[in-house]
DNA sequence: CTCGTTGCAAACTCTTTGCAATAAC
DNA sequence: GTTATTGCAAAGAGTTTGCAACGAG
């Protein structure tokens, strides 16, 4: 189940753009944004245009192969998707990102929702925000004496 | 707890714009974005600037007397708050915004993600989109035959 | 009277679009 | 060769900022 047989399958070309984009967010385990994206490819010396930055990510997110997540400042980052529908938890001080799974736990509070407001839920949005390990050290660090 | 108190008690001013904004808000079922606010003020006769709409609900989100939500296309929308930590069910049709309140569900997710993932987490961000109750109606109206 | 606040215009950031040149297949 | 895709430049949306004029306390 790799990208290039989902893009290929689908009638979209292998490009280098997307390539790049791709294999950038394979060894990021921060969530980046389009900018982002864009400067550290400039500086690995891609010499790709921040629009197909912005293309490549449209198309990733729409074979949901790549996700959408927001820091606390609602920025937007994107990451690499894994099956599934997946909520992240983004270190509020280095942006690093992981997905967890949470469906299960919040199908209660849906119903009970669904109840109390009559709405019908068709989605839901979460995403928590904290410290990851590095960061709690430095903070713990930092706050001795 | 009325916003006039709040606001001159901590030195601010009760002005006309704010004034107007936060009565526009109080009719409102629907979160309303900026440039919302300041187009039905201007249907109203009330000639105040785009820029203030913006600083007043700054202001209002500030001090905790507005929230701010997202529809599922992530086009911010202002409501007044009530007390506490709220949550919210966005209407994907017609926009309608409702609170709820849901953070002792979500406790035990939380617990459960940070042995899961080792991050010390915060704070969190959860939104509900689907159909109002009317909407839900008219569309099923809509269905049939 | 004083100082927070407004309104305007201009700047700014992020994102999208049109179109000719390019490259995947 | 055909057609999707790129890159540029330009447009667009939404938001912020500087500053003189204004008005709430």
């Amino acid at each position: 189940m790799n990208w290039k047989a989902i893009l290929s399958q689908k009638g979209y070309r292998l490009t280098v753009p997307r390539k790049q984009v791709i294999e950038l967010l394979e060894t990021a385990e921060v969530a980046l944004s389009p900018q982002q994206i864009h400067q550290q490819l400039q500086q690995s010396n891609c010499d790709l245009g921040l629009v197909s930055v912005y293309r490549a990510l449209d198309l990733l997110n729409k074979l949901e192969l790549v996700t959408l997540v927001y820091d606390t400042q609602r920025n937007p980052g994107y990451m690499l998707s894994t099956a599934g529908h997946h909520h992240h938890i983004v270190c509020q001080q280095c942006h690093k990102a992981m997905e967890f799974s949470g469906s299960n736990d919040i199908d209660g509070l849906v119903h009970r929702v669904e109840e109390e407001t009559s709405f019908r839920v068709s989605s839901h949005f979460l995403q928590l925000f904290g410290l990851c390990p590095e960061c709690q050290k430095i903070k713990d660090a930092g706050e001795e004496h």
